[in-house]
DNA sequence: GCTTTATATAACATATTTTTTATATAACTG
DNA sequence: CAGTTATATAAAAAATATGTTATATAAAGC
C-alpha cells in the first residue's frame, strides 16, 4: 500500500522542507542539501524516500539529477483524506461538535 | 511540530484503520481492538499516538473510553497539503507534466 | 467486599529509521 | 587522460517504533 510510504514520508520535516522547496521549482540534490545541516548522503536517501512514495520524480542531465513534485503527489492521500473529511463533516452537521463542546466531560488534553 | 506526529500516525495501516471505523461513530478500545490480531495493549497505545496527535479525543465513561474523531483533526494537515496543491495545480497550468510527459527523458520508476 | 470487565502501563525483544563515514560511479573540465 | 563534481551505495551506530507478556488500576456487578 503507497499510503503507508506517502504518510511516512510526509512525517519527516527535513522531507517536507524538501517538498516545500521543490513546490518553487526543480532543483538538483545539491541545492537540496544546501539549506540543511545534514551531509549529501543522508539527503540521497530522504529523496530516494519521497520517490518511491511517489513524491518525487527525477530525471538526468549529465551528472544532476534534479527533482521536481510528482504529479500525481497527493492523488491517493487526498483521497483516503476525504473520507476522513467527509465523516467530520457529518459530525459537525450534527452539531456533534457543539454538543461535545458543552458536555464538559470531554478532554481536549490528557489526564494523568 | 504537530505535522510531525499526525503525518506519522497516519503512516501505520493499523492506525488509519482505526480512524476509518471511527469515522462512522464513536468506539470504545474494546470495539477498536476486536478486528485485529493484535493484543489490546497494542491497541492502546495505537489510540494514544493517535490522541497524541491530535487526531481523536476520548471521553470517560464509567471504565470505558470511547473515542471520536477530533474535530480539528487534519486542519494543519490539510493546510500544509495545500501548499503542495497549489504548486501542482501551478505546474499543471503551465503544462509542465505534458511538457514532462513529452520529453521522455523523464523517469517514472527508478533505473537501477 | 470480591470478582470481573475495560483499559493503561512497564519491561522487554525485534524491526525500522536516520544519520555518519567511507567509497563507488559516472559525467564534465581542462 | 587526470582531476573535479554530482550523486549513489554500503556498513555500521544510534534512535525510534511496534508488538508481546505481565501487571496495575479503577469502576461495575453480584
Amino acid at each position: 500500500m503507497k499510503l503507508d510510504a506517502a504518510f511516512s514520508a510526509l512525517a519527516d520535516p527535513t522531507r517536507r522542507a524538501i517538498l516545500a522547496r521543490l513546490a518553487q521549482g526543480e532543483a538538483t540534490v545539491m541545492e537540496l542539501a544546501k539549506p540543511f545541516e545534514m551531509t549529501q548522503p543522508a539527503v540521497s536517501r530522504h529523496l530516494k524516500v519521497l520517490e518511491t512514495a511517489g513524491l518525487i520524480i527525477r530525471r538526468v542531465d549529465g551528472t544532476k539529477r534534479p527533482c521536481r513534485l510528482a504529479p500525481g503527489a497527493i492523488a491517493e492521500i487526498d483521497q483516503w483524506l476525504n473520507m476522513l473529511r467527509e465523516a467530520l463533516a457529518r459530525n459537525y452537521d450534527r452539531l456533534d461538535g457543539v454538543l461535545a463542546a458543552m458536555q464538559h466531560d470531554w478532554e481536549g488534553k490528557e489526564r494523568s
